[in-house]
DNA sequence: ATAATTTAGTTCACTATTGAACTTTTAAGG
DNA sequence: CCTTAAAAGTTCAATAGTGAACTAAATTAT
């Protein structure tokens, strides 16, 4: 006879899994209507390729979809959608041609700013009583797991 | 005349949002293929609905949607999708007839040792090299943000 | 060389997720 | 009371993301 698993204290928040989750989420969230009203018009996901982008200009889509977790399906449209917004620009690899690099253009180069700027100023927010070696140590902890599970 | 940012050293391993979509994917990609083998054919999003089913059984859609950050119509096609799997049953509040509460059934209820097991031993394979006191910090600091964001 | 294989990217049909309009029930205001 | 407003779900059309089949270029093996 079947019984429920008892003492049944699952707590969702201590899962890496639905955390992370969770927490991307809630900041797309938040972030998505201050692109808006910065005159970004494309899909918030698309952000993931700027950053990539600002870390290093000229990758082509197939290293977008690896870093990203995206097929190569997505990575398309998503550069699509920032071409058509002026913020990048496709260019046929001149070594390989059947690979596309992506480089930024100058409104792409400049939005860079902008974002890290939200960027600092939303972690004083949402972090404001954390201590600020904790969040040193999360950021480790996450960029590990990172390479951990690419690999 | 504009000019480049500069020095444009930019990780997008150093920015949260970035760091936790990409976890996130990266571990629903590795989480996928292992439900699929143990029987359970609904998509990984809906597992989100169990964990918090299994915190609390028999809450609203509505409470569904707030602490997994979707959309009211998101919830309902998931709370479909695990009603014709069998993982839960859908009642009418007898408090009030416009709410429906959502119950774990048995194979709902046996699912969280699954994926609980599962967990724990993902975190050793994916962890293997980090302090345990990191990664407790770093769920710490997650759940605050988690509530922080929340509010 | 040249045929066969692999690789990067594209395209298109399909699924997942969302937004907006609608239904039913409860709560509030006169 | 009875009308109006608000709330929880549902439904359906529209968008984002994926999988599979396809194109074109490069690599490998005869």
């Amino acid at each position: 006879m079947h019984k429920p698993p008892s003492n049944s204290t699952f707590n969702p928040l201590q899962h890496l899994g639905f955390l992370t989750n969770r927490i991307a989420r809630l900041i797309i969230q938040n972030i998505e209507p201050q692109m808006e009203e910065l005159g970004y018009h494309f899909p918030s996901s698309c952000i993931g390729v700027m950053a990539d982008l600002w870390s290093t200009d000229g990758i082509s889509q197939k290293e977008l979809g690896i870093s990203l977790i995206k097929t190569k399906s997505s990575i398309n449209k998503m550069v699509a959608a920032l071409e058509e917004n002026g913020m990048i620009e496709k260019k046929i690899d001149p070594k390989d041609a059947r690979g596309r690099l992506i480089f930024l253009t100058q409104k792409g180069r400049d939005m860079q700013q902008v974002i890290v700027n939200k960027s600092l100023e939303m972690e004083k927010v949402w972090l404001s009583n954390m201590k600020k070696e904790d969040i040193e140590i999360t950021k480790k902890v996450l960029a590990e797991m990172y390479k951990s599970l690419q690999a």
